[in-house]
DNA sequence: ATTTTTCAGTGCGCTACCGAACATAGCAGG
DNA sequence: CCTGCTATGTTCGGTAGCGCACTGAAAAAT
């Protein structure tokens, strides 16, 4: 993932940590390279490690009976990828695909919650952060039955963009539409109608962001709800 | 809420702690009444006490900007209002709504807090609970995204069958269009057609389940795989 | 008993999106 | 250079659901 801006290669989660907890939790994990495409889990699969992504994102995808897919959820340098095993529970709900490829730094299992019970404040961010997602899902439930394709694309390109910390970033249409759930053809008139407007640009799986308030302007309510919210909840 | 059926007006979830974790958690509780319509909580207020619906049951919405909404669970005897308590925020994310009236558990927030610092099988059944939520909403993303109005209408008298502990139950077509986020003709139009095939049936909001098997057969796959989640993820 | 309200059902034109098939253009490798 | 592959764009007929307006009937209020 090429980056024309400046990178901020911090999980800012982890980063929000008092000083010595977040130096226990980063001693604890090691550094891995996410590849683009790669399925790290599958739905029922066992959670081996936990990923904090720093500069690299992970698609959350709900697949349903018969073959159809829906992106749910999103992980970049802002979260997690892992919540079920807060939980208690090491089943992987989702198909987890590297959206982003880049560093991340990850925990294996046991590891991990050995630090949830000796590290508080990692415990309090990582509960609030599953109510942040909790509230997303819930979110993305409501905009994917409400909205139209383009107000979809442009809060997808939007969170992407958040996650990608560059203007610039690899996806084709194809890939658009299995996160969407929408046919290829219906992501081609939608991208089309944002590259009209001039708010981005694309050829062959280089999509660029040209105008990120245009694209708020014409994106749904979502994305700045979620925003928002977290905002918001992560703030303590 | 009449019942024709045998009740169970016990909260499956509290049943199924240890004995004494039991006792001590019902002490803590008083018995409410929860009056049909009666919207409990509103997105972004103050959460003050959880609930243990026993023969009652909860509907969670999630409304969004332009004045519509969507239902994104329900919660009955087999589990709880008050998730967020358990990740550490006080603010419900969404609307909670008196879907059938009955009776009901409930515990302010603080005991409630000391109660998961005592029991601690309490806590592990919630968070468990918890990622079922969270699975569920994701399901619920896809099936909005996919099914048609029959089908999730179908899912949803189901879901709602479970909780009612009855055959019969009162809701209009205008509340369910609410539920499903349609319009109320496209209610009219499935629930007519789940007639014609003998299924159910209904008059002036009462409504009537003749043949849970073939509902079941009508009905999207993610009925079936939200109880079968439940079940796995619940049974220890 | 009459009026008002609530709930279910119908009709009509419209739009977003679907499935399928096909066309074009950039790019890579032989 | 040509070939094959991949990504994007276009066309066409079909349909699920939309907004709107209206009807009919049962229930509730007066």
């Amino acid at each position: 993932m090429s980056s024309t801006n400046a990178p901020s290669p911090i999980n800012t989660l982890i980063d929000s940590l008092p000083s010595k907890d977040r130096q226990h939790l980063i001693a604890g994990c090691e550094q891995v390279e996410l590849v683009f495409g790669e399925v790290i889990y599958h739905p029922g699969e066992k959670i081996r490690h936990v990923y904090f992504p720093t500069d690299s994102f992970i698609s959350l995808v709900m697949p349903i009976q018969g073959g159809a897919s829906l992106e749910v959820g999103l992980v970049g340098n802002e979260g997690m990828y892992g919540v079920p095993i807060i939980l208690g529970v090491d089943i992987s709900p989702f198909q987890s695909v590297i959206q982003g490829a880049g560093p991340a730094m990850r925990m294996d299992v046991p590891a991990f919650l050995r630090e949830l019970d000796q590290n508080a404040a990692l415990l309090r961010k990582l509960k609030r952060y599953t109510y942040v997602k909790m509230r997303q899902l819930a979110q993305t439930a409501a905009c994917n039955r409400f909205h139209l394709v383009e107000q979809r694309l442009a809060r997808w390109l939007l969170m992407t963009h958040d996650r990608a910390h560059s203007d610039e970033f690899n996806i084709t249409q194809a890939f658009l539409s299995q996160m969407l759930g929408v046919r290829r053809v219906g992501v081609t008139k939608a991208a089309g109608s944002l590259q009209n407007k001039k708010l981005i640009s694309y050829t062959r799986g280089a999509m660029k962001i040209h105008d990120v308030i245009g694209l708020e302007a014409e994106s749904c309510s979502c994305y700045r709800a979620d925003k928002e919210n977290y905002a918001h909840i992560m703030r303590h």
